[in-house]
DNA sequence: AAACCCGCTCAAAGCGGTTTGAACGGCATC
DNA sequence: GATGCCGTTCAAACCGCTTTGAGCGGGTTT
């Protein structure tokens, strides 16, 4: 059942059709009615690659998931982020396109889906420190909004973002307020630009409280839960080990707990535990009390967020960039307590 | 840069043009160079939309994907799940289309996307018992691949699934051959389909063996670290408690490590725990050892077959169905050992 | 020389909608 | 009674490709 169909059973032109059932205000209500009922009983529903052709607009937004070409992992936050953003792209009609791509390709991947036509703007995700990809989006012109933020790009560009750098500084006094001194930092790759943001923060808050900052205490990586738990091993077995531990993600706390347990230590007593907390949906932070205490920031809400700002972006392209900071939420468990004594 | 412009440049009719870019063989040799280093050096790319709708055809496959309405969980292997089909499209030529919606909508959603012409083709994701997606797909023509499989329904259709029952049921064997009499299994909610058979397989080799079934040690649940764990404490608190668990997931394996070494116990000495391993990408199981004895199969891979069997179908709607069982290998890591004497 | 075929190219008709500009009947205005 | 306007409807152009069927020139066959 297509459009010409309709009308004709109908005895109506098509023009008359499609006005009334999107609304136009040049048709007689009787007419409408008449004419929306008739759609219902046949089941029409639009064409939607028609409606793209003819309207020259994808009605599809893009988000191009880099895959490390080394280690092939993908971003467990993804999908929360993308179940946000879908929920918003389905109330307004639109579709999400998902691509995955190596990374080197993405570059490539953008061109391809604004000179074919697919999307009318996408996400940029996991932006590194000075990324080519918001110059090159500005200059081919499609739409965007950047999940975080790029240090050093002098363009202005629509982002949402979690304060990352106010996130760490609150959780890094925090632990010095209970006497933590070595405070290790279990942070995700510095490449990306959210983690130097993270570093920047603790630094800040030692700094500002005169402690000094301990290299050997600094490890940037891959945030998987092997890694926590490898670098917790190398950093216990110190010789004046760290007391605490501020890790970039729940995946990394869980390893850094796993061999706090191994040694017989108890989290919370003997050694404390802060994380960013994505608040995914599988792997959520304990129930009533929180496991770890953390710096909480949802992940899927900011997927909604952007999605929202990237709708308004492409209905309106020439208004100005839009910011949006969230700040995450510090929320007290059972994983922090006073330095031991020494 | 349109068809159109780069004919009339070319001083060609878009008929050949076209011709020449698709490899119709009525096309000098000479033209088609020209024609191809026009494209190239103008950087056209034809219009996805107008191909779409001249083609009959949307070059795209959708995934919908369930958000339970209640938890608000979105399964985490989602996202390698579509790691993996998401390249296959890619080097197809297709687009990934990503639906997530609530649980309730989801026929509502096939219906659509079917309609509107959206897909050419789609993946089911986490199918229950019975499912009811099967039959009307089935019914409205639009071509699909199950990932996983139905028990009880008595048309044939095309999947790609684990051989979950045999998987259990190995692990299980190799647990008994340990001399544990008492496992529990830490089960998927057995509303999906994978679950029962997951059980079935746990339950057979028992049975096999002249063990009995306990009903206090089989739990089913959301597969999260939470749950895992809290299975564990009520289970090692119980009268006679387990002395091996079989998890269906990473996730609440590593809940069950947490409940034993907070007792102060020893995975692989004083209980033993298997899991079924999806090697997630960011969930690694160890590295060089694995951290867990498991029942390993890619979900990455099974997204990879899954798509290409999408691709096959869509290409070649009346063929036969298609299946793939993947036998998952048992791998051995740290996790498992002896059952410890009475 | 007429008929035919072959290799190549093109005009035109789709695909299924939206949108522009024109048309038409009825009513109020002059 | 002619003019103008308004509310409603329609024919036709258009979006940018694919695809059908026809055309055309030159060589081969009859």
């Amino acid at each position: 059942m297509n459009l010409k169909e309709l009308a004709s059973k109908l005895g109506l032109s098509p023009t008359t059709v499609s006005r009334a059932l999107n609304g136009y205000p040049e048709v007689n209500e009787a007419t409408r009615e008449r004419v929306i009922s008739a759609a219902r009983r046949h089941n029409y529903r639009p064409n939607a690659r028609a409606i793209r052709l003819a309207t020259g607009r994808a009605l599809a937004a893009g988000h191009v998931i880099p895959l490390d070409t080394r280690t092939e992992i993908m971003n467990p936050i993804f999908s929360d982020f993308i179940a946000g953003s879908g929920e918003v792209y389905s109330r307004n009609g639109y579709d999400m396109i998902l691509s995955v791509v190596p990374d080197d390709m993405e570059v490539a991947t953008y061109r391809d889906l604004r000179s074919r036509g697919t999307v009318d703007g996408v996400i940029v995700h996991a932006p590194k420190t000075n990324d080519q990809r918001i110059h090159m989006l500005k200059d081919i012109g499609l739409p965007f909004v950047v999940h975080g933020r790029s240090t050093g790009s002098d363009i202005d560009y629509n982002w949402v973002d979690v304060n990352n750098r106010r996130a760490f500084q609150r959780a890094t006094e925090f632990l010095l307020d209970l006497g933590h001194r070595r405070i290790a930092l279990v942070n995700g790759l510095e490449s990306m630009d959210f983690a130097v943001r993270r570093r920047v923060g603790y630094t800040d808050a030692l700094t500002a409280r005169g402690v000094a900052v301990e290299a050997r205490l600094i490890t940037s990586m891959e945030m998987t839960e092997i890694n926590g738990w490898r670098v917790a091993e190398a950093t216990l077995s110190q010789e004046a080990p760290a007391t605490a531990f501020l890790c970039a993600s729940m995946l990394q706390g869980m390893g850094v707990r796993r061999s706090i347990e191994g040694r017989g230590l108890k989290m919370g007593r003997d050694v404390s535990v802060i994380i960013f907390d994505d608040d995914l949906s599988y792997l959520r932070n304990g129930e009533d009390v929180p496991i770890f205490t953390a710096t909480r920031s949802s992940v899927k809400e900011a997927g909604k967020l952007a999605a929202e700002m990237l709708l308004a972006v492409i209905n309106q392209p020439d208004g100005p960039p839009q910011h949006r900071l969230l700040e995450a939420e510090l929320i007290l468990g059972q994983s922090t307590g006073p330095a031991p004594a020494v």
